[in-house]
DNA sequence: TGAATGTTTAGACCCATACCAAATTCCGGG
DNA sequence: CCCGGAATTTGGTATGGGTCTAAACATTCA
């Protein structure tokens, strides 16, 4: 909640924990594997690590689930690549292209200025992306509630 | 000109070269290394790097200075930064705020999302944190000259 | 000229990401 | 119920970026 600040995960284990969210309930680690283009090996790697900092349950062989705080970070870095998306589309960029370009610039993002831009921008609820989900977390100064 | 991607540095050498271009000519190592609070032989180590890729002529012992193509992407740089800023204190971001942000996101942003943002805002002549500087290589779109 | 100062070199470490090969575990069909 | 193929993990290695310390080296000036 309050905790988040954004740069908990590196980029590369934030997209894995996107993709775990969005795959929803068990996900395999080859599916992560197929879905990167790399090896099993390495995400067997990423997802240890992740594990450890308490955002998904690890259970060697059978896949991985999030936890109540993967759910949580997960839903924020959604949020965050909704909103990113969002400010792109306003300055130009078509939908699809606006959400590619998001996926490279959202993780410098920390989640303050998300919350600030989410704010400037009215607390949308629609991106050229998806529904932005707007919780309890989002807006802590002006306690939006979405 | 047209070759810059906006990644051809890591963030960390951009802002050396950033450094040196607002420092102007002969720029020494110590000077980089108490600004950025490192140890001279990163700095040092670093300074060899971005020579090797054209951006600074170093004479061991006696400083660098930027050359043409340095300059050139220096200047991208700045203008990045500050349309990048400019962005942010459109989203209620002080300007302060928005440059001490910018400065953490910037590095993200490749120079054609740069430039179609600048194209979005209208090709803006002033930023939060400074004067915005186009030229000849802004925008290949619409030719707009600063 | 020689010591103080500034700079570079060499070696080491850390983090993130990735790979391969080998070992391990799991599971379903014989 | 057991065994082999498939999935997964382990362990070792690599690369790229950034950092440091200590030691070697260059410059400069008193």
């Amino acid at each position: 909640m309050q905790g988040i600040t954004g740069h908990e995960l590196s980029s590369r284990k934030a997209e894995y924990l996107k993709y775990i969210h969005m795959q929803g309930d068990v996900v395999k680690t080859t599916e992560i594997a197929a879905r990167f283009s790399v090896a099993p090996s390495t995400v067997t790697k990423a997802l240890t690590e992740i594990a450890k900092a308490g955002y998904i349950e690890h259970r060697p062989y059978h896949g991985v689930r999030l936890t109540s705080a993967g759910t949580e970070y997960a839903r924020f870095l959604l949020r965050r690549h909704r909103i990113v998306a969002l400010v792109l589309s306003r300055h130009g960029l078509e939908p699809d292209e606006a959400c590619r370009e998001a996926a490279k610039i959202e993780q410098c993002f920390s989640k303050d200025l998300t919350n600030r831009i989410c704010s400037s921008l009215g607390h949308p609820m629609m991106s050229g992306c998806g529904e932005i989900e707007h919780d309890h977390c989002c807006c802590p100064s002006c306690g939006h509630q979405g």
